[in-house]
DNA sequence: TAGATTGTTAATCGATTAACAATC
DNA sequence: TAGATTGTTAATCGATTAACAATC
């Protein structure tokens, strides 16, 4: 909807309004400023009404912003309210538990298929979901009208595969293989070699500090 | 080591100069100056130099870097070159999951056990890990001195799990439930869902734009 | 030495914060 | 209407980029 370049620190914010406006609605709480918004996220309110002025003007002055409905223009902005098909490319650990999670099949992101590699696992599934060889993945792709491809498989190969599922027409790359994957479609890459490793910089640092 | 304070936006940088540089040294390279470095992850000379001198000079004047030097001072820096303890809390999808990846365990995060509080998991064991009882958190974490918490329980209760274990001394936190958890320890959120509705947003925001 | 590339200071750019007029 | 809070413009701050002297 928006026409403006919004910048990535604050779409990157976006979700985390998104989270809490859904526990404030859950609490019963109609109506938020941007200040008390702001406290209890940290932030400050100018940034929190800039933020939403990025997307247009969602409030109301003199009163603040109606929780239900500023949720559901998040909710719209994000992309979330609609219905994705997604495939996991590598059924080992992190693609099994991805599969398994029911976070994103709430959130309308649905897994159909996995792919792998490996005979042994082809032809079993998970959580009632077909492994498939990977051999035939472009034409699922293509066939299924595939929405999202979650790469869990090795890094060496991960580049390769987004390619070629790019190819075939996925509309976006989420990535769990420790690599920048590079696409002409939309990717997120999912570090948690970065994430921890962020952990212990900071408990190392704390040792030094305290 | 370092004692000037370094922004959040260059720590975030250096798993990734780390990732590359471990890369390169198994393609055998020996030197590289900012400038490849910079083309090769996308940023520019100036910022990679900028970034090391964060904490120290690691360059040669007329050479560059040297590739196992850098890595190593990295390695360093984000302290993932000494071994830590870690219990996961939580035993359900992600705990298991993450129980089972390996790459913890090869950078030196060594999980020793699990809890919940599901008498039917408590007793079980999850890649020969065992099952204990969420009551007997705390005391755990005090009689085996463990580093890092992950927390993979459900969203209402990560806060309170995060304050029992920063009670009991954990050193850092690593959370994967969907809330910023708030510690006197280290913290690490990592936001899948955060991850998932950003990419969304953009296949969203792709389909208008082309 | 000459060439190359770092380390570091200065300039620019963008994001955050502050201020205030608009308005519910 | 008066009070409150947004939307938006202007000021500040911090991060990125450019420039160049130091030096290998």
């Amino acid at each position: 909807m928006e026409f403006r370049k919004v910048s990535d620190a604050v779409v990157k914010r976006m979700p985390r309004y998104y989270r809490h406006l859904k526990i404030l609605e859950e609490h019963g709480v109609d109506c938020v400023s941007s200040n008390a918004l702001a406290k209890q996220l940290g932030l400050t309110a100018s940034q929190v009404r800039q933020d939403f002025n990025c997307f247009g003007g969602f409030g109301q002055q003199g009163y603040g912003y109606n929780v239900r409905k500023l949720r559901r223009e998040i909710r719209s902005i994000l992309a979330i309210d609609k219905e994705y098909s997604a495939i996991v490319v590598g059924a080992g650990n992190i693609g099994t538990a991805i599969t398994y999670f029911g976070g994103f099949q709430e959130e309308g992101i649905h897994i159909v298929a996995l792919f792998d590699v490996d005979p042994d696992l082809i032809g079993k599934a998970v959580n009632d979901k077909p492994v498939l060889d990977v051999k035939g993945l472009g034409q699922y792709i293509k066939d299924h009208d595939i929405d999202i491809g979650i790469i869990t498989a090795r890094r060496s190969v991960a580049q390769q595969l987004a390619d070629s599922m790019a190819g075939a027409g996925i509309k976006g790359i989420w990535n769990f293989a420790p690599v920048d994957i590079v696409s002409k479609v939309p990717v997120e890459n999912v570090h948690l070699f970065d994430s921890i490793s962020n952990l212990t910089y900071k408990i190392g640092k704390n040792k030094i500090t305290d």
